[in-house]
DNA sequence: TGTACATCAGTGAACGCGCGTTCACTGATGTAC
DNA sequence: TGTACATCAGTGAACGCGCGTTCACTGATGTAC
């Protein structure tokens, strides 16, 4: 039965219900803020039934943070379609971050055993996506790589820089006004680091 | 009296100890490492001696991340003194958050009331200097505030995903390599966004 | 179709931890006369 | 130069908090015969 029913004494769908609960507090107050406690709490059950379905906290976060990946990956993909793909891809990535600043946060978090082999994989299609828009500009180029990597953290550090408060917010308009409709027809994201 | 005497009843320099403390936690585990209790256990002094000089948790790691801004400020303008300054101060800039991974992510954590203005303050500086490294390439541009902005988010995202286990350290040093000695002789950090 | 039983998904109490902060205090310092 | 006293910089005990995790358990589910 995929509906939880609550006056059982099994949920039925624990699993989903904490990644859920552990989504409400990432968007509350950031990667700090989740716990297994309180999502717990949140689904109204137990604190130890967390462990039938998550070896401990970080099993949980890198469980949401998978969900994180894949609509990420899917966000720029959609942003490629665009006339000129790396632009949408730079905007998509942008809008990613500041709609869900919690879940971005915590992707890229060091909660998240630093390079642990799985979510360096699951942050690869990333890197293929920005490596596709890059490739559109200069097919044949031997710098893909290297200007995917300044095109990541262009919009990364951008991203970031608004998160964190330093940056306004209007700046990421700007960005995307200049990136996607630059004024003389040349292509809005220009690759800044070539080997 | 400059000299901390531990023997007597009143440390002396307690203030900066604390914040040296402080600064210790910080290189070892990162800005969630630093707390009241053990930087006081770390100088050999009672928790509640520090309300005498940070009003809370947050006041000491201001203080810290002023500390941190203002040796930033100086290694850009260090970094600026290049033959090419926009790549020196990029490659400073890297350089700097590599070399104090704590303090680099203190002095952009949302843990410092975001958009502090005392803190956006501090990061002013580093702005006025990448823009003037900007300037250096195309002094009479009116696109320099976005060209900064962009040049500061490539630097910044740049650290973040080598600092988050993302991309390989080494992918630093051939970043540095590009810009500082670029194979054609070209400005070897390209300005990516112009209005 | 009914029943025995293994497995599974929860419970509830407890552990030890470290934290930030407040309280009433006391020992040391320095200043006015 | 000596002394009274205000101020300052510490102490120590305690508060309440929420956390992650372990333990022994019990109620519900589903499968074999």
């Amino acid at each position: 039965m995929s509906t939880p029913n609550r006056s059982t004494y099994h949920h039925g769908a624990l699993r989903p219900a904490l990644i859920a609960a552990a989504r409400a507090l990432l968007d509350e107050g950031g990667p700090e803020a989740v716990g297994l406690r309180e999502a717990a709490r949140r689904v109204g059950v137990s604190p130890t039934a967390t462990y039938r379905h998550f070896r401990d906290k970080e099993a949980l976060l890198a469980a949401v943070a998978a969900e994180g990946f894949r609509e990420f990956g899917a966000a720029l993909a959609e942003g490629g379609r665009a006339a000129d793909p790396l632009a949408g891809i730079g905007a998509a990535y942008v809008d990613f971050a500041l709609a869900k600043p919690g879940m971005f946060r915590l992707m890229f978090s060091p909660l998240l055993a630093a390079g642990d082999p799985e979510l360096r994989a699951a942050a690869e299609p990333t890197f293929e996506i920005l490596r596709g828009g890059v490739r559109a500009h200069a097919p044949d180029s031997e710098g893909v790589d290297a200007a995917a990597i300044a095109a990541w953290s262009l919009v990364h550090g951008l991203s970031h820089l608004i998160l964190d408060g330093v940056l306004p917010k209007a700046d990421a308009v700007s960005f995307k006004r200049a990136i996607l409709a630059p004024p003389n027809g040349a292509p809005g994201l220009k690759v800044p680091w070539e080997r």
